[in-house]
DNA sequence: TACAACAATGTTAGCGCTAACATGTTAGCG
DNA sequence: CGCTAACATGTTAGCGCTAACATTGTTGTA
């Protein structure tokens, strides 16, 4: 019946030393050497330097899982994105990555491959690790990830495109980059342009360029059409685009691409198959990415500011981690209609 | 003198439930509930049933830093890369992920912007975070850093270039890449071919071809030259190589590029110009991006197997993780001589 | 029938750190 | 010189979870 005191059991999680083996070298309690590192205006020069020699000499490397269960605070910031493979996230996770990582923050990936599912499962994980912020990409999140977003105290951060966000927001009108795009088309004297994507159902940022593609050209009194490819965005696919574009409506005049990566494969392509570009058919694309604008004739696009979302969203998140009340949720970032030799 | 009882403090972390509350709610003991979700076969179907009921009715999150700080393992894998605006390391990071995020592990991803003392501190952070497993890009580390790799008790992963690894190893070998592509040109007949790099100081893995490149080049009697970009890597880079390089040297008969942006900026400059190649002068790069192969005339390159880096190293690590014995520390994953049209 | 082997659950004691409070020590000042 | 404020350091008790061992009941089997 009786539970016999059993003999003390031992569980030394590594062999690293510990803060208290640092304290007790230096001759402080362990609170102190905690200060040392952590608040070190709290603690006596001398005292903070024989702690530090202390470390040096153990060899002491923080538990962080530690301090960040006691003080329920870590410095992570998760970062979800739909892919890897895509530049324009990398851009994104470049500029936030660059400016949390100077203020001591780290960065958790987490890739969804376009599956809500999947991100709301990331969600939880991340804010398992008491990540300080969240960073995900677009405003698309199944209703039990919402909620999670919604109830978890934390500043989130959905970037991308502008919308009924969450929390915080920095992106740009996607409707209206393709309004800006097609009013263009337009202006210039095109009337058959078609846009050209590739998996549309899954790049929902490229159904909104196209929704804003087909409102003007309705305005303008001509029937938007829509060709969708099934491969994935490449500049083969742009290629492919090209031809089957002109196969199946020959009397296409100009091709709004879905993105660059399309639009550039398209154009090096017309140039080896000796289509005149812009006189024969036109082509435009989305991103401003360097192959395009490097291309003779340079491709008219529209440049998206990619790092600047990343900046922008990683100093709206720390200032509000600082404590400072945010004023503005929602940043646009805006978007330029670069206009080049192909249209 | 004495330290009077003081009355109780409380300090709750976060107000998210914990387990203890799902496992009264339950009517269960918390390491029931701790079990029914880390170590399902030891519980019973009809008790797991309860508890994850009641994790779902409170919306419970497992708190995944005091289960780390408790079990002294933690989930993650740090990797380290030099810089994030370079394709290749993404698609390592792209391998890496895939396999890992399969397998239950989340990335911890740090960027060291080519610092090796910023390695050193990342090194020492991710450490801190007790992760699974490091994998960093190459073989150049501070002393300090080597030391607490080796001291760690983890598996350690340096991938990219083949040499003295610390523990495990997967990559290329650049010097024989460098030596392949030498000995195209040479076989080829050209005889006054110029290595052509940017910011070669950084990047010392094209060093290392170059070395090779220079070998050979002396092997068949010729002198070899490297004309250093002080420019990042870019298509423009590679355009002003092109014409720097037949400027300085006028006789130039091949140009061996760093790699594929260079080369891919420079061939089609090249085409822009009505320079023929291979005719006037030839032009080669390394990495096989889908860019060079695009193009016509094809890119004479290198292919290096950079998700295959990816993918195998994460392998490797798992079989380790999982307490496998390891028999083979290092992994040549080779590359392959594409001959395009452009040599 | 006794006893091992297993399955299901519980008890206890940390993991290594920091928040909250307490205490001692020195400086500042009328 | 007494009192307070500011500084420097210490004590205690967790943070929320899981390892290690303990306990019970159940089954198989020699």
């Amino acid at each position: 019946m009786s539970t016999h005191p059993p003999q003390p059991r031992h569980r030394r999680g590594s062999d690293q030393p510990t803060l208290a083996q640092v304290a007790e070298m230096a001759g402080v309690s362990s609170i102190t050497a905690s200060r040392a590192l952590n608040a070190p205006e709290r603690v006596n020069d001398a005292t903070r330097q024989r702690v530090l020699d202390a470390m040096d000499r153990l060899g002491y490397v923080p538990n962080l899982v530690a301090g960040s269960l006691a003080s329920s605070r870590s410095r992570f910031i998760a970062v979800i994105v739909p892919s890897l493979a895509n530049t324009v996230f990398i851009e994104v996770i470049k500029g936030l990555q660059s400016t949390f990582e100077a203020a001591g923050y780290q960065i958790l990936l987490g890739n969804t491959d376009y599956d809500i599912e999947r991100e709301h499962r990331l969600v939880r994980t991340f804010l398992g690790w008491s990540c300080s912020a969240l960073v995900t990409a677009g405003l698309r999140h199944t209703d039990a990830c919402r909620k999670l977003l919604k109830g978890c105290d934390r500043p989130v951060m959905e970037v991308m495109e502008l919308g009924d966000a969450l929390d915080l927001n920095v992106g740009l009108d996607h409707v209206e980059a393709g309004r800006a795009m097609a009013r263009h088309l337009v202006d210039r004297g095109y009337r058959r342009p078609l846009f050209v994507g590739a998996r549309l159902g899954d790049d929902y940022r490229a159904q909104m360029r196209y929704r804003g593609h087909a409102e003007i050209l309705e305005a303008a009194g001509m029937s938007p059409t829509v060709l969708e490819l099934d491969q994935l965005g490449s500049l083969e696919a742009g290629a492919a685009g090209l031809e089957r574009a002109r196969r199946e409506t020959p009397d296409v005049d100009a091709i709004h691409f879905a993105n660059d990566d399309l639009a550039s494969g398209a154009l090096l392509h017309a140039l080896r198959l000796g289509i005149r570009v812009p006189e024969e058919v036109a082509i435009a694309g989305f991103n401003g990415l360097p192959l395009g604008q490097f291309i003779t004739p340079r491709l008219t696009t529209i440049q998206s500011p990619r790092d600047t979302i990343g900046r922008l969203a990683a100093q709206e998140l720390l200032q509000r981690l600082e404590g400072k009340r945010v004023t503005r949720r929602q940043h646009d970032v805006g978007f330029e209609l670069l206009i080049g030799d192909s249209t």
